[in-house]
RNA sequence: GCCGAAGUGGCGGAAUGGCAGACGCGGCGGUCUCAAACACCGCUAGGCUAAAACCUGUGUGGGUUCGAAUCCCACCUUCGGCACCA
């Protein structure tokens, strides 16, 4: 009696039985080579949707393959559980975010159950549980206490919709990343951490894999860039201290016929003279009002007010007018720029306008330099009207113009990023208190590491008022000072949600420790991940974050080596089936548990990998779906259905059927190896069609046939987890298919006998010929004469060269 | 504007210097069936053909090579990143 592949009769009882088991518990005591396979852990929104099955799907059988290799895997899963959106729901609905943002991990826990992944589920963390933010809260304490972690008035980026200040990172294009306001700059006290200090090591990525596209993007963010600080001595007898520039062209200073200042620069206020004041004061505050995005236009034109201050070119001694510019950022390098208006076309621009003087520091081939310039020659021959430094080649004009100011005391060589310190402090309430007392005595001192954690209060009311929340609980914030003892206030900024999920991944590896993050043993047992899996879209933040958590780590003597993450992937974006984000409005929505319910986990699983390489992207295709149906149940039918099976003497048959098994083997495993998923399920494919054959041809040899069912169960196990355990169970083979070792490829097996040479006249195709395998030339040509049509194509003319790839092609150049 | 990736049948895609279109969807034809399919078998780039042979064909134009989807140059298009960062 033949059974039929249903799917939800052996999908829910394997779960249970690998849970039962507990088959993917990862054992610290394991000898075995360890594999800290990870992926991102995802916010609790409340439903997993399928850009969360299509990168976390492939993770798992990554994890499986390396299970299967013979290591002592570790797949850990967990919830990035604090932020906006429990807040925002609370402030909506009335609902506790506590309340709202558990019942959303319950609801996604049973949704991820629903995927038959591989997870160790005793290892979960949820960033919201005291017994993490504890850890959140000391590892910030670790900061402040090397340093890491400071309090600075500055100017913050600020989402009105949100109400809270965000990081750079989290500002595209002028608007917030989660909720697409426009971002607004205020003067604000805030929590940083000192990032730029680990810029340097932050753009080396010795030792680890990481996929190019992430590491330009970090390159980018970081942008190192090598120049000089200059030294202007500012023409007001006030003023003692030089104005100090950064350029990345020092060697342009003879050119360097005016200054501008960032409206924020803090000379301004003191440099303008009353004829100028009420000029500088209206732009100053326009500029205020300017969102960022009105700011960073290129397309505008340049504006701008004279202060009526002079500096002195430390150069030449040319005394030349300060301007104030909003082309000139006040959080870049000194806020205050050299203009060199004839290799710089911003500040050509701005001269032009403004009519400011225009001279060049160097010739060039092409223009001449006599006359008026039409627009900024950035680079150019030799220098002119450069006192001593005239005639000197581009080549070596940095060098020598900084060697000079050294040398003299007005400047020295210097390295500018446009990276800034990350902003960690957030006005909100659902995240993880900063662990800081302010004292009208003592000044901000840090909570004591034995008062760990500063617990979330209960009962809070939700109004949005640009503070936290937490601000309205006298209760809570009123709090002895640790150092005196005498009245004092809690922080009441809360962390960065970022700050949670730069360490998680170390909290895996020793998740219930309750007096430390993890123990020494857990970090050597288990770090660094050896493979990383998430969306591209972390670029600058995530995974930049985590590498700087890491390092400041290893510098406290916490963990070893210098890399978080040895090995990362990037999935590509699943879309719609029309090709665009699945979004409510489009109508467009794929759901997980929808597409389950229909097909069964595995199918789902497969057809999500199958649809095309897995870090590009792209539309999901559920019409699809069939083949991919129909396959697992071809594979179902491989083992359910009757074959006649026999000791055969060997025969053709046999060696053909064996080889198709092991060539698969070969090819297969590579293609796992190196996260091409639907280059591996057509690889399958083809080995079940090539079992079909055989036994329709039948009778197959009882070992060749076993053998190639076998290794299609244990290539399919990764894939579909619940149909390979039943069908390995189904051929008597022990609990559990997920811990049997992986096939193996005997070369001589998989190796043809006989090869299928392709015969070309001039690089075009003419013909074919059956050769043993490794025949020489001679005896491919050979063989080759013999053919009769090649005689036409030749036509009597003789050949003037022969290629000859073995195995491969024969070319006759005529 | 700068940097990077990509462009292949009706569709998703395969092939990274050696037979273009693997694998799958869809379509067409057939088998089993009273009938059907999430079953099974076959065909399926275009042109010219009764069929083959043959010719054309991987965004466009050129080049390198015995041989190019693959390498090089220029251009077009799409996507991603950066962008008044001195």
């Amino acid at each position: 009696m033949t059974d039929r592949y249903e799917p939800h009769a052996i999908e829910p009882k394997w779960r249970a039985r690998w849970e039962e088991t507990k088959l993917y518990a990862a054992n610290d005591d394991d000898p075995r080579p360890k594999w800290y396979a990870l992926t991102m852990f995802p916010y609790p929104s409340g439903d997993l949707h399928t850009g969360h099955w299509y990168a976390i799907a492939p993770s798992d059988v990554a994890a499986r393959y390396r299970r299967m290799l013979g290591y002592n895997v570790m797949f850990p899963m967990g919830f990035d559980s604090f932020g906006l959106p429990a807040e925002n729901a609370a402030i909506k609905r009335n609902i506790d975010p506590k309340a709202w943002t558990y019942q959303n991990i319950d609801r996604m826990r049973g949704q991820l159950r629903l995927m038959g992944a591989s997870f160790d589920w005793d290892r979960e963390v949820v960033t919201s549980d005291p017994s993490y933010y504890k850890w959140t809260q000391w590892w910030f304490l670790q900061f402040y206490k090397n340093k890491l972690a400071y309090q600075a008035e500055s100017l913050a980026n600020w989402c009105p919709g949100c109400q809270t200040v965000l990081a750079n990172e989290q500002v595209l294009d002028g608007r917030c990343e989660r909720s697409d306001d426009v971002v607004e700059r205020r003067m604000m006290r805030q929590w940083f951490f000192k990032i730029t200090a680990y810029a340097d090591e932050l753009l080396r990525y010795d030792g680890i894999e990481w996929p190019e596209r992430i590491k330009t993007m970090q390159r980018n963010w970081i942008g190192r860039s090598e120049g000089a600080q200059l030294n202007f001595r500012v023409d007001v007898p006030a003023i003692e201290v030089p104005l100090t520039v950064f350029t990345t062209r020092p060697d342009t200073i003879y050119g360097a016929t005016f200054m501008v200042l960032a409206p924020e620069h803090p000379l301004v206020g003191r440099i303008t003279t009353p004829a100028q004041q009420a000029d500088v004061d209206a732009y100053v505050v326009a500029t205020g009002r300017a969102t960022e995005i009105d700011r960073l236009s290129t397309e505008r034109e340049k504006t701008g007010v004279f202060t009526g201050a002079f500096a002195f070119n430390p150069f030449n001694g040319e005394r030349v007018p300060i301007w104030i510019a909003d082309y000139v950022l006040a959080t870049y390098g000194t806020g205050a720029v050299m203009a060199v208006p004839a290799h710089d076309q911003r500040d050509f621009e701005f001269a032009t306008k403004f009519r400011l003087p225009i001279v060049p520091a160097y010739d060039h081939p092409q223009i001449d330099v006599s006359k008026p310039l039409v627009a900024a020659f950035p680079h150019g021959g030799r220098m002119i009207n450069s006192g001593e430094f005239t005639g000197i080649q581009e080549s070596e004009a940095v060098g020598k113009v900084v060697a000079y100011a050294e040398a003299n005391g007005i400047g020295r060589g210097a390295v500018t990023y446009r990276l800034r310190d990350w902003s960690v402090s957030r006005q909100r309430f659902w995240g993880a208190p900063l662990p800081f007392i302010h004292c009208a005595k003592c000044g901000t001192q840090p909570v004591p590491d034995s008062d760990l954690p500063v617990v979330l209060p209960e009962n809070v009311d939700f109004v949005p008022t640009g503070q936290s929340p937490l601000t309205l609980l006298e209760d809570w914030v009123r709090v002895a000072c640790p150092n005196c003892g005498s009245e004092a206030r809690r922080e009441t900024d809360t962390l960065d949600t970022f700050m949670c999920s730069s360490w998680y991944q170390m909290r895996y590896a020793d998740p219930k420790n309750p007096e430390r993050p993890f123990s020494s043993e857990a970090a050597k047992k288990w770090f660094p991940v050896d493979q990383y899996t998430g969306g591209a879209e972390h670029a600058v933040m995530h995974l930049l974050y985590t590498r700087f958590f890491w390092k400041a780590a290893r510098d406290m003597g916490l963990v070893e080596g210098d890399e978080p993450m040895k090995r990362l992937v990037n999935q590509g974006v699943i879309l719609g089936p029309d090709g665009n984000r699945m979004s409510k409005s489009r109508g467009n929505v794929v759901a997980p548990d929808d597409q389950v319910e229909k097909w069964g986990a595995d199918a789902f699983r497969c057809q999500l990998m199958f649809v095309g390489p897995w870090d590009q992207g792209g539309p999901y295709n559920p019409t699809g779906m069939s083949g991919i149906v129909r396959w697992l149940n071809r594979v179902w039918y491989l083992v359910e259905e009757p074959v006649r099976r026999a000791k055969l003497p060997d025969a053709e048959e046999t060696r053909s059927l064996r080889r198709t098994t092991h060539k698969t083997i070969l090819a297969a495993t590579d293609e796992i190896e190196n996260f091409r998923f639907n280059t591996y399920i057509s690889r399958l494919m083809e080995h079940s069609t090539a079992l079909q054959k055989a036994r329709d041809a039948g009778p197959v040899d009882r070992e060749a046939w076993d053998e190639g069912v076998r290794t299609m169960i244990l290539l399919t196990a990764p894939l579909a987890p619940h149909l390979a355990e039943e069908l390995w169970s189904r051929i008597g083979g022990s609990y559990s298919v997920h811990i049997q070792t992986w096939p193996t490829a005997d070369g001589a097996l998989a190796h043809d006998a006989e090869v299928e040479l392709v015969i070309q006249v001039n690089g075009k195709v003419r013909d074919h010929v059956l050769l043993p395998a490794g025949s020489s030339e001679a005896e491919a040509w050979a063989a080759v004469m013999a053919l009769p049509r090649l005689q036409e194509y030749l036509s009597g003319r003789e050949p003037r060269r022969v290629i000859y790839v073995p195995d491969k092609l024969l070319n006759i150049v005529v």
